[in-house]
DNA sequence: TGCCAGTTGACACTGAGTGCCAACCTGGCA
DNA sequence: TGCCAGGTTGGCACTCAGTGTCAACTGGCA
């Protein structure tokens, strides 16, 4: 197991160039709308070539959703720190609601993303495809809680779905209306789906 | 509001002809997987021509998963035939156990187009896409009950959405093992979700 | 200096999806 | 019967996402 820092220097410039094209095709698509921007201006934009581009980022959903490649894992490494006395749906809120004071942390980012999703059927759809990869990295780390009654695999699974339903259900709102934030919303949805 | 018949001897005729694509496509697909299978073979095993297919079907994906284009308005439909003094969770229980004694549902073809679906992670998305829409259509309906105590617009989303979940993690675990029912796997998932 | 391994950019190709247009029904009307 | 109007079909050309291939380049190392 390594820390992000101690990769190399060629894996640190490789990083660097991601999040580069990552900023260029954002600013592009903020402005002319996700359909109406190509790979070609993207690579343009971002000073390297077409076929260098695409190995970087195998299709163009993923370019705009790279801030939510680590996400996944950014849960999971949350999850393991919570107590193993927490029940799961106490674990999950929590972690949720400590996400938006973790460094990195980019509201207007997060909300930008949240927009375009909302109006580019074909990235919400390759956002819920993330999702749903996210539900077997966590789902492990979340069937061992609480200790004393621990849930089934299958449970965690379902659970895990859940819980990211409500995210999009809530991150749809928090992007149509200003002013409330996002964990409060989670919260809301979820317990409706409890009560 | 018209019942599937009346709507005259054209809509009838382009029904048959997307019903038999979509029959000529599973086949292929099933035979040769998705990915791999062209919209210029579908269409030669349809007797249409491409850029007839494509009039029918706006992408490969609607193809395969034309079964689920009425899902959604069935699943609305039978919700207002549920008594309102029901809960949200025991109607929406209710309509997806009705579901496999609803004629016209094929056990069958629903297997393989989930198989298809877990193994083809562009169907996945387009399938979540499709369950994204239902949620719109559905809340409505599910928001006026329990008549005594209507639950909000958002918490009724939320419950549909979280629903769904739950359909896609029973889905794929019915697909993966032969033998128990979906509603049953569906019972547990919203089991697990509720607790 | 020359070798090695990984990276880059150019080119060509496949396949999804779209715009356009001419040919073709089909039902209604004189 | 013949003609007209609206909608359907198929062919053609095009854009764009995504992939395979290969030669040229780059930094580290003996």
């Amino acid at each position: 197991m390594s820390y992000a820092g101690d990769v190399g220097l060629w894996e640190q410039t490789r990083r660097t160039v991601r999040d580069d094209i990552a900023l260029a095709a954002m600013d592009l698509v903020v402005a002319q709308g996700f359909e109406a921007t190509t790979m070609d201006e993207i690579a343009a934009k971002a000073g390297v070539s077409r076929r260098s581009l695409f190995r970087y980022f195998g299709t163009k959903e993923d370019v705009v959703l790279h801030g939510l490649a680590s996400t996944g894992e950014f849960i999971r490494a949350a999850l393991a720190t919570r107590p193993l006395t927490e029940a799961p749906w106490e674990a999950l809120l929590a972690v949720a609601r400590s996400m938006e004071s973790t460094p990195g942390w980019d509201t207007a980012r997060e909300r930008a993303i949240g927009r375009v999703c909302v109006e580019t059927p074909a990235l919400r759809a390759r956002r819920a495809e993330k999702h749903a990869g996210w539900i077997e990295l966590i789902a492990p780390e979340l069937a061992v809680r609480p200790a004393a009654a621990p849930v089934g695999q299958a449970a965690a699974e379902a659970i895990i779905a859940a819980g990211l339903a409500c995210l999009d259900v809530a991150t749809d709102r928090w992007v149509a209306a200003e002013g409330t934030d996002l964990a409060t919303l989670l919260e809301e949805a979820v317990a409706a789906v409890r009560a």
